[in-house]
DNA sequence: ATGAAAGCGCTAACAG
DNA sequence: CTGTTAGCGCTTTCAT
């Protein structure tokens, strides 16, 4: 006849100490003697005893759980969501064990499976999505939905005050000045800029920015057309090239653009990176193989997993907003002479 | 004044009917007449109810949850998991919340934060485990924890009657046939064959099997040495050019190796795929930018999640091992003449 | 520092 | 088909 369930009871019992004093040893309460704490602990140990989770969390009202929502192109499968909401997820996961959290993960691309309300379910404590700005019906239905609960938001297109970004400015400022470093000067920019994509706007801002400083000619953003952004940079890139007076390096809104754009060059026969520079932005592993290997602005990740996360576990502290970012130099810009 | 959580007794009260109605009625139990249950759903949404995930884990003792567990390698942060596990992390995920799972993630690499008991802790009703066979102090402690509760594998370095995997020997065979098919008569096989990695194991065997089915000659596995299997890749094509007899044409056994030899070969001047082919296995997006992009077998990421995740929500049912392969045709292997 | 008791909100067994 | 009732196992007052 099998036992039921090892409860606190059983515990109790076998150490010698009431229920609740079981509860608050293992809680790791400050007002238990050591001596007590450890007698609980042996009883535990030697029973198989778990804390139940479901009983603790109904009980507190807390659980301990973060909702994170990663969303993809609309009627695409996981599998093919960005290696940088990946990075992301993964840090974001990391970041919320850091504050003793567990993180509860859904994949979410299409209308019928949107699912925003963890917190009014009690299935976690606050919710973060993070997924790629060009899935409008996730984002609407995000606004419309209202969760309760704190939130904490990457890569929307929309400005509201939820949102954690990358030092897209600055990290665009980096870009353009290796570009410029390395002897460009005629750098173009890849990339939409419209009210849809603020990280694109920020990047065109620090593009502009940095040729400005220097004095030279600021192009306007070629807009990528898709949301294949693989492709859309193939395309514009040699849209770009066709162009007169064509530039001599590209700085891409992010590296799947850049990939794109790579790809185009490699087949016009453009020597990349001994005439033609090419940065691009996010980080992506992907960025390491490619031919040749891409430039990039990183973000820092571990921050930004942090940034996300201290949104939920200390909503009472001032957010960081920005996450830090760095040049990763591969091989698509020529060293600096 | 903020009234406290709604509960199913006001939805009850709202609705003109017992509390008990409300809970089978948003269960979705079929002894509930459908003006009933329209009834029950008009209070409950205009009151803002929803069921308490906390309570009815409590009481039903189920959770609707499933732990999803990535190893890494030790040291590493979530941001280095391969994007081969992101990928079969993601369809993990699509196919739990197929069977109207949830999931919980943990990305685990250290002695120190190894945890699998979730279904003793009342977190989740199974374990799913996957990532890199490399990291023997994580796959050792969960041996050694003997988790309860149903548990499913991708890449542990052991057997045990637990895991699913793809279909090494007839991926390997798609690979060294359609090397063959390219006029490759010299084919090398990248990749440690011993019991820590019983995939490559198996990967060698179909490779072993073309061959000797189409009588040339077969190499003895060329085993890559390090946990970084780029850098692995790496070094050991250089051991292989170097020996006598070099290769015509390599099968890697998997993409990280294979990237590693492209990137190796592409510096020895080797012109692939017109005098040297390749072949990997994993699917790996980043093969999509490589150069050349690199021909692989790719398991159908789909039906590994599902199998993986069936094992937890039909643990009665012939639970499937093996998961099927396609040949990716990319463009290190030239055509077939 | 510890014990006694209450009750979180729901599901499921049992009636009718 | 619906109502009544009894807990699920814990955390948290409130005592002592």
């Amino acid at each position: 006849m099998r036992r039921s369930r090892v409860t606190s009871f059983d515990v109790a019992e076998a150490a010698g100490v009431s229920q609740s004093t079981v509860s608050r040893a293992l809680a790791g309460s400050p007002s238990i003697t050591e001596e007590t704490r450890s007698r609980v602990e042996a009883a535990a140990a030697a029973l198989g005893y778990h804390v139940d989770a479901r009983a603790a969390r109904l009980r507190s009202g807390r659980t301990g759980t973060m909702a994170i929502v990663v969303v993809g192109r609309a009627g695409s499968d996981p599998t093919r969501v960005s290696g940088f909401h990946y990075a992301l997820l993964g840090s974001t996961c990391a970041a919320a064990a850091e504050c003793g959290y567990q993180s509860l993960v859904a994949f979410q691309s299409d209308p019928g499976e949107f699912a925003w309300n963890y917190v009014a379910q009690g299935q976690a404590d606050g919710l973060v999505v993070m997924g790629t700005s060009v899935n409008r019906a996730a984002w609407n239905d995000l606004l419309a939905t209202a969760p309760q609960g704190p939130v904490a938001v990457w890569g929307a297109p929309f400005d509201d005050e939820r949102w954690v970004r990358a030092e897209n400015r600055e990290g665009a400022v980096l870009a353009v000045e290796r570009l410029i470093a390395a002897g460009h000067k005629r750098i173009g920019f890849l990339g939409t800029v419209d009210a849809e994509h603020p990280q694109f706007a920020e990047r065109y801002e620090g593009y502009r920015e940095a040729l400005v400083r220097h004095g030279l000619p600021v192009g306007e953003p070629l807009a990528v057309v898709g949301d294949d952004r693989v492709a859309a940079g193939r395309e514009a890139v040699a849209a770009m090239l066709g162009a007169p007076d064509p530039p001599d390096a590209i700085f891409a809104a992010n590296d799947a653009i850049a990939l794109g754009a790579l790809e185009a060059l490699g087949r016009t026969g453009a020597r990349v990176p001994e005439e033609f520079g090419v940065v691009g932005f996010d980080g992506l592993a992907a960025g390491v193989h490619s031919h040749p290997p891409l430039t990039t602005i990183e973000p820092d990740f571990a921050e930004a997993g942090r940034a996300l996360v201290s949104r939920i576990c200390y909503p009472d502290v001032e957010p960081t907003r920005r996450v830090p970012v760095r040049l990763i130099e591969r091989g698509s810009v020529r060293p600096v002479r």
